[in-house]
DNA sequence: GCAAAAGTGTTACCCTTACACCCATGT
DNA sequence: ACATGGGTGTAAGGGTAACACTTTTGC
């Protein structure tokens, strides 16, 4: 099989970023790095890197990760987002990047790795309404997180944002920080306890949020066609 | 600003491809192109092409549903639909190609442009069943179905497949040949004029279905939350 | 005991579903 | 007249939303 003659047709860098959420302290949070290079120096930018030459993206997205948080696959939700390919996007060459959105438990310490000179989580809030972040990452960000807020809804993946073992009411947090709502405790409850396979109880309980025991759950594996919650 | 330096990391090339779906006589339908060269000379792919120097994403894959079929972009709905990158993808070079989701109406002919040696309409069962499509396209044509399938139920995109002036019958035709499903005609009804800014009525009639005038509607520009439609 | 959160029961309301029925045209 | 699809009315059933009420802990 002959290759390509390379002057053929252009030639792009790709690279993947990650939109990667957390909920801490009843917000919705994304992890951000600071620039070490140019462009945007010193500004703040979503985590990511150039795909390698052999390597597939999910691959280069899950590396990426890995490196910048020391997440494992298991821990967390991963889904292509989309890829943004604007001839300026990057002033210096042609970049195509693939954005993954990467729904995590919040983590004790914000950044494991070092692959990048500082590293912090922030409210998107914070970071869709000042306006600073490099490239375009702010519409990256901005559809991560709509993204995640409309999967909500007709998918498990809320317990993505939860610890391995969690209780209804920490899983209601979720949905209404997410959402930024407030829900009925009583019929959350109903509700998630009644979807089949969203839930499997561990038989343990916990007091740690307060009030009466809760019982502790873990993730089941529902995707489930009618929407779980709608606010 | 300095430019990389091209060596330091992998070049790509980038296409778009194209799931270019319609309703014809009853079956929901695919655009697919007899390829000319090497690899998979002979075989049936998705429509596509490289992305040129100074193009954006979205803007290579307009051309190629220009090029390919002369629609343009007023009659027909696009959404990216997602990209796909693995290394050994195509045979003779690292090649990312982004796919993009196009719903049109049903097209008097076939396909206008002569980009392709040969083109037709076919059924998206038998593109799936015959497992004969060059690349991945199986899994992108696979996956873009899905996405047009679960898109008829929270958004108004169904009347993307519709000509201008529809039917409520027409377009309740769409959701059955999508879905693959029997709706009550009396019900349907009532649900999409029921549906705030899904349907804009023209005041004209036609008899072309048979039986009783029915009103001719216009798309409207609905995109709700509560589902519009569910089996 | 009291506050706080978990969990259960009950009811009104809404939306969907199923189907009876009438309408307006072509043949 | 009658077949064909368009369109309206209506009642039963399931799910949601609102909220009264009980349970079980820590302090």
């Amino acid at each position: 099989m002959p290759a390509y003659d390379p002057s053929a047709f252009p030639q792009f860098a790709v690279t993947v970023d990650l939109v990667l959420l957390t909920v801490r302290d009843g917000e919705l949070c994304a992890l951000v790095v600071k620039r070490g290079g140019t462009p945007y120096k010193g500004r703040w930018a979503l985590p990511g890197g150039f795909v390698r030459e052999k390597e597939g993206l999910r691959d280069a997205a899950v590396r990426e990760l890995r490196e910048e948080t020391g997440l494992r696959l298991r821990d967390v939700h991963i889904e292509q987002l989309a890829t943004y390919g604007d001839p300026k996007r990057d002033p210096r060459m042609r970049v195509v990047t693939v954005a993954w959105l990467v729904l995590a438990p919040d983590l004790p310490t914000p950044v494991a790795g070092t692959d990048a000179a500082a590293a912090k989580w922030e409210p998107v809030d914070v970071l869709l309404s000042e306006e600073r972040l490099a490239f375009d990452h702010e519409t990256i960000l901005s559809e991560g997180v709509e993204r995640a807020r409309s999967k909500l809804e007709y998918s498990s993946v809320a317990t993505s944002f939860c610890p391995d073992e969690f209780t209804v009411g920490e899983l209601r947090d979720v949905y209404e920080t997410v959402w930024g709502v407030e829900l009925d405790p009583r019929n959350f409850h109903r509700k998630v306890t009644g979807t089949r396979d969203l839930l499997i109880e561990t038989g343990r309980t916990t007091t740690r949020g307060g009030g009466r025991p809760a019982r502790l759950y873990q993730s089941g594996v529902a995707m489930l066609n009618p929407p779980i919650l709608r606010p």
